[in-house]
DNA sequence: AATCCGGGGAC
DNA sequence: GTCCCAGGATT
């Protein structure tokens, strides 16, 4: 058979298997391009399954571009709470700003405006094109290329820049006359549904007669695909701060730098137990060692708090770190004479810490930029905390931190930049947190680690 | 070209 | 537990 004869196969049947077994989901039930655009947004490295509930969500709250275009950050950070890649949730909203700005709330349709959006590149500008406004613009997403490396025996590893353009050339080939829309979704649709990563479905395949991979016996070796390097272990310390006196009932928590990981989520406070030295496990630290180190680094945030007994263990993993947690219970002190004794411990544990530091980044390895630990020499000077103990916890006025709906908000002070605040459980439906904190701070108010206390 | 960004599902 | 999935921004 012929390289013509075969792409023709191909778009014919796989269309015709479409218009059959298409699924009924959400952003398909209108042609409307700005549901297209978020559900696409939401789609990226993250299954259908998983989206529904969140698009739905985001729609009814933000049913239009003017709607997301006006909503504060902290609203739309909520509703993508737990979907992960929160630079998503920035980029869309600042992409509806655009749109506002630029296209009078209108979804444009020429191929330049809509790839110098915000988060939009060539996979979702080509999916915007075609499945909203029907345009030949071929849509390459993982899907796409797993399809079309086994059909046509593509041997390019799918990691490398140049095998994504070359898939593009060859998709874009493939659309039927008038038919981007349709084709563009049924070649997603049949890598979703049938031609799997791990065990495709070769024998209800409506291409499998023309399939090379398949026909070559390659179906479960293609495609090509370098691996990924694995996460860097970080062991880190969390603190759930228990308050006293006027922040009973509420737990500390913070809010994240405004770029990097988890940008300007919510978390409890933790720190970096051990520099990352490179490739190997720091294992998990001692309780006593982990408490006092935990306490100095409250304390360089200003607070006076004393750990008082391990919670529990947890862990979450990052495409890039895995973070193993060690959450200990500690409660808030009140200015009393407890606290010097807490100073001297943590500048011992912080001592010791930034000195095992300068060693392991004088070696070879860039200094940890992560604001969340104390990477700062000087943090804990002499000066500094006689400053801090020589005023009071300055009260601060909420202006970081969206208006109405931290209303029972108590803040108590900011340290190295950070906002911190005492919330209780009414607090947490209108603050983002990734989905460890949300576990760890919810088993909290559950009074899941009542029993650990004494 | 390499690295930074989450979280969930299948087995 | 262990494997897999993978767009866009940044550098």
């Amino acid at each position: 058979m012929g390289l013509l004869e075969q792409k023709r196969h191909f778009s014919v049947n796989l269309l015709d298997w479409y218009m059959v077994n298409r699924r009924d989901l959400p952003w398909r039930r209108h042609n409307n391009p700005y549901f297209t655009w978020v559900s696409e947004i939401m789609l990226q490295q993250t299954r259908v399954d998983t989206v529904i509930p969140y698009f739905n969500r985001f729609i009814g709250n933000f049913p239009t571009v003017q709607a997301l275009a006006e909503a504060p950050e902290e609203e739309v950070l909520k509703n993508w709470e737990g979907l992960g890649y929160y630079s998503r949730a920035r980029n869309l909203q600042a992409a509806a700003r655009q749109v506002m700005e630029l296209h009078g709330g209108e979804m444009p349709q020429d191929k330049q405006a809509v790839f110098a959006l915000k988060g939009v590149g060539p996979y979702t500008a080509g999916a915007i094109l075609s499945i909203a406004f029907n345009q030949p613009q071929p849509a390459v997403d993982g899907n796409v290329m797993r399809v079309l490396s086994r059909y046509f025996l593509i041997d390019e590893d799918i990691m490398k820049g140049s095998t994504r353009v070359l898939m593009e050339e060859l998709a874009g080939e493939l659309i039927p006359e008038g038919r981007a829309r349709d084709f563009n979704q049924a070649l997603m649709e049949l890598g979703a549904l049938v031609c799997t990563p791990k065990a495709p479905h070769c024998l209800t395949c409506p291409v499998m007669e023309q399939c090379s991979g398949r026909i070559a016996g390659r179906e479960l070796t293609l495609p090509v695909k370098t691996k990924a390097k694995p996460p860097r272990p970080e062991q880190r310390l969390v603190a759930i701060v228990e308050g006293r006196g006027a922040h009973r009932g509420r737990v500390l928590v913070r809010q994240r730098p405004a770029t990097g990981l988890l940008a300007r989520m919510w978390e409890l406070p933790h720190v970096l137990a051990a520099p990352a030295a490179a490739g190997k496990a720091a294992g998990p630290l001692a309780d006593e060692p982990a408490m006092a180190l935990l306490a100095g680094s409250l304390w360089a945030e200003g607070f006076a708090a004393r750990p008082e007994v391990l919670a529990t263990h947890a862990e979450h993993v990052f495409s890039h770190i895995v973070w193993s947690l060690q959450v200990y219970k500690c409660t808030e002190q009140d200015q009393s004479n407890e606290l010097p004794l807490i100073a001297a411990e943590a500048r011992a544990a912080y001592d010791a810490q930034a000195a095992a530091r300068d060693r392991s980044s004088s070696a070879s390895a860039a200094p940890e930029s992560d604001a969340t630990h104390l990477s700062e020499p000087g943090t804990l000077h002499a000066e500094n905390n006689a400053s801090f103990l020589s005023e009071e916890s300055e009260l601060m006025s909420p202006s970081d931190v969206s208006d109405s709906a931290l209303s029972t908000m108590t803040l108590t002070g900011k340290g190295d930049g950070l906002t911190y605040c005492w919330i209780g459980p009414e607090d947490m439906d209108k603050m983002a947190f990734p989905n460890i904190f949300l576990k760890l701070i919810s088993s909290y108010f559950a009074g899941a680690y009542d029993q650990v206390n004494d």
